[in-house]
DNA sequence: CGGAGTTTTGATAGACCTCAATGACTGTGG
DNA sequence: CCACAGTCATTGAGGTCTATCAAAACTCCG
């Protein structure tokens, strides 16, 4: 099923009609290959792109040229929702792998939305629980250190990928270098080396041929002080 | 007029029956004395409350006794919109002045959304906004050093104020204590202490007496690599 | 096998934190 | 109108976490 609709779906109960709606503007699909800018800062895209399969990255270039990361994208997500009410993008998406994304015409998804006001609630449902892991981000940055930050973060990325039945033997997939880790949480590659090798050697997790093993799932959310609850979205 | 209304009008344009079926179902107001709770980490509000009048930050405690302030509310700005979705809130909103809300009771806004996809929309797309700002407070967090930091939430709160007609002579009434922005910045109160002297000394803003005075606004943006375009929402 | 990207490790430096004390401001009550 | 308490701002000294610079080892892939 389009990973697009079964996020709509747990937070909002779709008719078959909605459902067909939707799917019917979903337009071509497009792959992006790894590396490449899905949508880029300044942009005024013509469509919203929702991926279908793969991993992306939000991101913001820096007057110094660094690039600070806010947010990981996976199936379901949306790159771009905001240009329904910006006129140009704010920051860009990069694919980390692979990536297929369905487009979904701005205007006719503005359209549907005024049309079908369960798939308007849909979106801005769904809308307030990526804003709820941005603020698990804003309060990762600002209130924890090193160690806690990561720990955290896997965690987050855990839960998510578990949510959408993406885990494998209870491991999880990361296409994410060190390097992309220290720009999403704002240290250095070389330290999160160093604090990643110290969860290793405490036994809380590992990360290793892309690869995510939470190898104490208790001890490392206590760590990192991680608590589910907002990512959830349980039927209403 | 209802701040929640002009809010949801930058976003979208509403007819009178629409605005007139919010403005039906905004109940009692209440109001918040300073350092009160308006909501609480673990609540379940039957109420989404919409700021009237004063200021709030959203936060939310850390193990370690310290909190982590995620945003700060100001006229216009719902406080628990996540209620709809989410069983329980997952960090609390504290008044930082005399705070006035207006309760929406939550089912009549589900029904009111369900009703009017117009509302539905300018509800989502608000929360688009919302979202955009809290993306720039992870770039924030993430990617600047205290200087900048400080400098970048200065043009933020002044900008977001502007918009809303709120400035005096160019200054700003700004309710936080050097505590408050360290919470949120991720710093403590000892080094804001200590770069709000040294933007001060370079002629690029003053905090005094609760009052921010952009000195230099442009050389000030500048230094915090500020660009105003996220905040916005002109009309499409 | 070669070469680029990535991970790992060491040594040193700097931004920011902690602890602690002083000084300014605000509101209150006598 | 002044004295007082409480909150908040300011300053100093020293310590820690994380950054920077640099180089070596590893991995992956063509």
């Amino acid at each position: 099923m389009n990973p697009l609709v079964a996020k709509l779906e747990t937070v909002a109960v779709l008719s078959v009609d909605d459902r067909q709606a939707l799917e019917a503007i979903c337009g071509n699909t497009r792959t992006f290959h790894k590396g490449q800018d899905i949508v880029s800062e300044g942009d005024r895209p013509a469509h919203v792109y929702s991926i279908l399969d793969g991993w992306a990255a939000r991101y913001k270039m820096l007057p110094d040229g660094s690039q600070q990361i806010s947010g990981f994208l996976i199936p379901g997500d949306l790159c771009d929702s905001e240009i329904t009410v910006l006129r140009k993008t704010d920051h860009s998406v990069v694919a980390l792998t692979s990536v297929t994304v369905t487009a979904l015409p701005r205007e006719a998804l503005v359209e549907l939305t005024h049309e079908r006001p369960k798939l308007a609630q849909a979106f801005w449902w769904a809308t307030l629980i990526d804003m709820a892991v941005l603020r698990a981000w804003v309060v990762n940055l600002g209130g924890r250190d090193a160690h806690a930050r990561i720990a955290h973060l896997a965690c987050e990325l855990h839960a998510r990928m578990k949510h959408l039945g993406l885990l494998r033997d209870g491991e999880l997939y990361l296409p994410l270098t060190q390097e992309h880790l220290s720009n999403a949480l704002g240290l250095t590659p070389v330290h999160v080396n160093r604090v990643l090798k110290r969860l290793r050697d405490d036994g809380l997790m590992r990360l290793r041929n892309r690869t995510l093993t939470l190898l104490d799932a208790e001890r490392l959310a206590a760590a990192a002080g991680f608590d589910p609850s907002y990512l959830h979205a349980e039927p209403v």
